[in-house]
DNA sequence: GCGACAG
DNA sequence: ATCTTGTCGC
């Protein structure tokens, strides 16, 4: 059983938006979330092939990560087919069930997700955090690599220092330099967990590297997962 | 009307 | 996301 046969599965994005739009009153953006959390989960998704329609093989993964030392605590990882083609805005749609098949299999429950992608930096404020955080009912958010929606200014060059995404006259996310010189990162909420909280995790999961431990974590692991399936041990 | 567009 | 060679830098 999966999330697609409790509420049904959009056929069309229109369905989907609908969908969003439906689910969007449900977030607690009150804050301030976590402060200390325990347990931090990863989340991400690996395509085989041409990774854009709908149908393909995928693997998704959750890495729990104690998030004091940042070593890992439990893993877990599934593989499924994409449930909807990637439509800019309705990514959510096509990792959802396996993301959430991969939660419903950890025997921790994390304190706060983090996603690879999105969550109110998003066309109708309910990206993929959004969605997973109303899910599950956990303090969600999103970090992600590319710009997306809203409009900023270029923050300072050291790690740290950060600017607002606008979007439609309001701050829907953070531009925040994770390392001195490096790329910046794009940080939204996704439920129970306000911004400034968000960003604070966000740089303690980036000691060493520009993306956070959770999502490089999950990277591999889903990455693995599907290498195993096309040529197992 | 024409591009741009998380992963 | 994935497909891919070489190249710059620590």
């Amino acid at each position: 059983m999966d999330v697609r046969d409790l509420h049904g599965w959009p056929a069309t994005a229109e369905e989907a938006e609908e969908i969003q739009d439906r689910l969007r009153p449900l977030l607690d953006l009150d804050g301030p979330g976590p402060q200390a959390p325990r347990l931090i989960a990863g989340l991400d998704v690996s395509y085989e092939g041409d990774g854009g329609g709908q149908g393909g093989r995928l693997a998704a993964a959750v890495v729990v990560l104690d998030a004091a030392t940042l070593d890992v605590v439990e893993e877990s990882v599934v593989t499924g087919t994409a449930a909807f083609p990637y439509v800019p805005g309705l990514l959510a749609f096509r990792e959802l069930p396996a993301l959430v098949e991969a939660l419903r299999r950890l025997s921790a429950t994390p304190d706060l997700l983090v996603c690879d992608g999105y969550g109110l930096a998003h066309p109708r404020r309910f990206g993929l955090a959004c969605h997973l955080g109303v899910l599950t009912g956990l303090p969600s958010m999103g970090i992600a690599k590319t710009p997306f929606v809203g409009a900023y200014d270029p923050p300072g060059e050291r790690r740290g220092d950060a600017s607002p995404v606008r979007h439609d006259g309001e701050v829907v996310g953070r531009v925040l330099r994770t390392r001195d010189g490096v790329k910046p990162v794009f940080v939204s909420v996704g439920h129970r967990v306000d911004l400034d909280t968000a960003c604070r995790h966000a740089l303690a999961l980036t000691p060493r590297y520009r993306l956070p431990e959770t999502t490089r974590r999950a990277d591999r692991l889903s990455r693995d997962a599907l290498a195993d399936l096309a040529s197992p041990a």
